[in-house]
Parts: structure tokens; C-alpha cells; sequence
DNA sequence: TCGAAAAGTTAGCCTTGGCTAAACTACTTG
DNA sequence: CAAGTAGTTTAGCCAAGGCTAACTTTTCGA
């Protein structure tokens, strides 16, 4: 079908491929970095708003259970959450996001969603799943997402 | 088709996923964790067998430029791989690796070529799709890892 | 209502993975 | 074969993201 015309390192039968040019190779690896700078904060985030949608209030005793980390790890993301504008904390009190904060928790949460539910719709089990879309959630850029959401959505048709 | 009757969380049209139990979505995110730790090694790893198979050695600076990174950061990486009994590294001399770094580079490259593949079979461009498989290669379980392999099989029967 | 348990905070420690600068070794070329 | 350039190593700095321990505040039940 495509055969990848542009690239002369694409994937050809029986033929490794080949290192891509060096510049676009260090993009590679540097995007890798980017979205691991910015991981935690899109899940701390995306997991407030979910707490507040479904429990009606985000505690960090509650993230420091769902995340699997101490209290004293919670308190100091907060901090930086805080200080970004993401998140209103008052001493002492539960959690809650500002406008950016919501509107990083839906972007979060919808791809998140999508990642998911493409996963399933492949056939992966409901937590092979979960667990996988976790991580890849954060690696999988517009394009991709996208492709991944017209494939659930050709597959609920067919289904 | 599927509709996961083993979990009242899993997705269904119209309603919002349920937050998992507290265990399993604390397992999530150490999954997570995990795989970034081993994430940078195995990069390590496999590039520097890339660069062996294709340009016959490895020296650090290559290694640098390809990262996007600096020679001193490689360096105490190298430092890293060679306590690890998976790289063997002698003064101001390139880089091998011992047999179980080898293996450790036959695994990543497949994995990462599975992944790399699956994209571009789903019909993700090559330049994305390299950068999507970069950081996604780390967050693929085996049971995702085969189906994608079964879904490039058929897409390659098909075209 | 008051005292204990739960929740939240703070301080200080550690490892990882970046960086720059400076020193050292190896390679290349006139 | 002697510079000079390219490659490598080491030291020391920093931020992120974990932890434990000790403390403070809030919540709850007898
Ligand atoms: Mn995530
Ligand atoms: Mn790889
Ligand atoms: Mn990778
Ligand atoms: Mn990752």
C-alpha cells in the first residue's frame, strides 16, 4: 500500500533499517525528554480532576494512595502545581484546579481516554490495558492520536 | 464484540470510566515508574549496537551527538552500563558490549522495531511515527507487544 | 467536649540525569 | 615528529522526584 517514497530509511522486507540522519535521531530522544518533563504534572493533574468528578473532592491522602507514593511526595508536587497555576491549595484543606488546571485534567483525561479505548479495541485486556496506556499516553503525539481515534471509532461501527 | 464482563469499569458508550480499584490504579503508575528506570539503559544499549552493526564502532561522541546530549553525560552513563556488566568500555577507547548488553540491544530492537512497524502500518507518518515509537517501546507489554506484531502481519498479507 | 486517629506539612536525605569547565589522551597533518 | 585538533574523562553544580521522621492541624467518636 504506502511505501514510504520520502524516506529512504523506512522499513523495506528483509532490509534493517538504517540509523536515521543524526539530527533527526537526537529530535528523537529529545522528544522523549520533553514529555517526561512534563508526565507527572499531566497525571497528578488529570488524577485531581477525576478525583473531584467522581469523589467530589481531590485529598492528598487519597493521591498519595492512588499514585502509590508517600504524603511528603504529594505535598511537594502540589507545591509546583501551585506555583504553576494548576492547582488552589489552602493549608490544611482539599485541592482544587484553576481554568488552566481543568483544562489540562480534560486534555489529559479525553486523550488518556483515547489511548485507552484504542488499546481495548485492538483486544488488549482491560488491564494490560490500563496499564500500557498509562505510559504511552504521553508519547503519542496529535497525529497519532488521531488515527488512533477514527480506528475505535471504525471499530464500534463494525462491532 | 468484547464487552469486558470481567470489569464494571471498563468502557461503555456514554459512560464515564469509573476510577479503578485503589490497588490496581496505584499499579498503573508504579508500572510507570519502573519503566522509566530501565528506559535511558536500554536506549543506551541499543544505540550502541545500532552503531556497531552499522558503522562497525561506537565511540562516545557519536553517542552524544545522536542522544542530543553532552560527552560528559554519556560518559557517566557509559560508567553506569559498564557496572552493570552490560557494556565494555576501556579508556579513550569505543565501546562493546558484553553478551548480556547484547541481548539486551536484540530485545530493544525488536521491541522497538514492532512498535515503530505497528505505527506505521496504522498509517502514521515515518518522522512521527519514529518519534511516537521512541517513548511508546517502553510502555508496550508483551501482550500488546503481540498483538501489534499480528496486526503488522496482517496488514503486510493485505497489502 | 476532648483526646486519639487521620490528614497535612516541613526538613533533610538520596539517586538520577542533565549541564559546564578543565584536564588529559589520541589522532592527524604539515 | 611536533603541534594542534578531536575525543575522553573527571569534578562539581543543579533540579526532579522519590523517601523517612518529626511536627501541626483537623476530624471524629466515646
Ligand atoms: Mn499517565
Ligand atoms: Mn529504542
Ligand atoms: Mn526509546
Ligand atoms: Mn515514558
Amino acid at each position: 500500500m504506502t511505501d514510504f517514497p520520502e524516506d529512504s530509511s523506512a522499513a523495506r522486507p528483509g532490509i534493517p533499517d538504517a540509523l536515521p540522519p543524526c539530527e533527526q535521531h537526537s529530535q528523537q530522544y529529545a522528544a522523549v525528554r520533553d514529555a517526561h518533563e512534563t508526565e507527572l504534572v499531566e497525571d497528578y493533574v488529570e488524577l485531581i480532576g477525576d478525583l473531584l468528578t467522581h469523589q467530589g473532592e481531590a485529598r492528598s491522602t487519597d493521591i498519595a494512595m492512588r499514585m502509590g507514593v508517600s504524603q511528603a511526595t504529594v505535598a511537594k508536587m502540589v507545591r509546583r502545581l501551585n506555583n504553576q497555576g494548576l492547582v488552589i491549595s489552602k493549608p490544611y484543606r482539599s485541592l482544587f484546579l484553576t481554568d488552566a488546571g481543568k483544562a489540562m485534567a480534560e486534555e489529559s483525561r479525553l486523550r488518556h481516554g483515547i489511548v485507552l479505548n484504542f488499546l481495548r479495541s485492538l483486544g488488549v485486556s482491560d488491564r494490560t490495558a490500563r496499564i500500557d496506556a498509562e505510559g504511552m499516553e504521553h508519547h503519542v503525539s496529535k497525529e497519532t492520536l488521531d488515527i488512533m481515534q477514527r480506528f475505535i471509532d471504525g471499530w464500534a461501527r463494525r462491532s
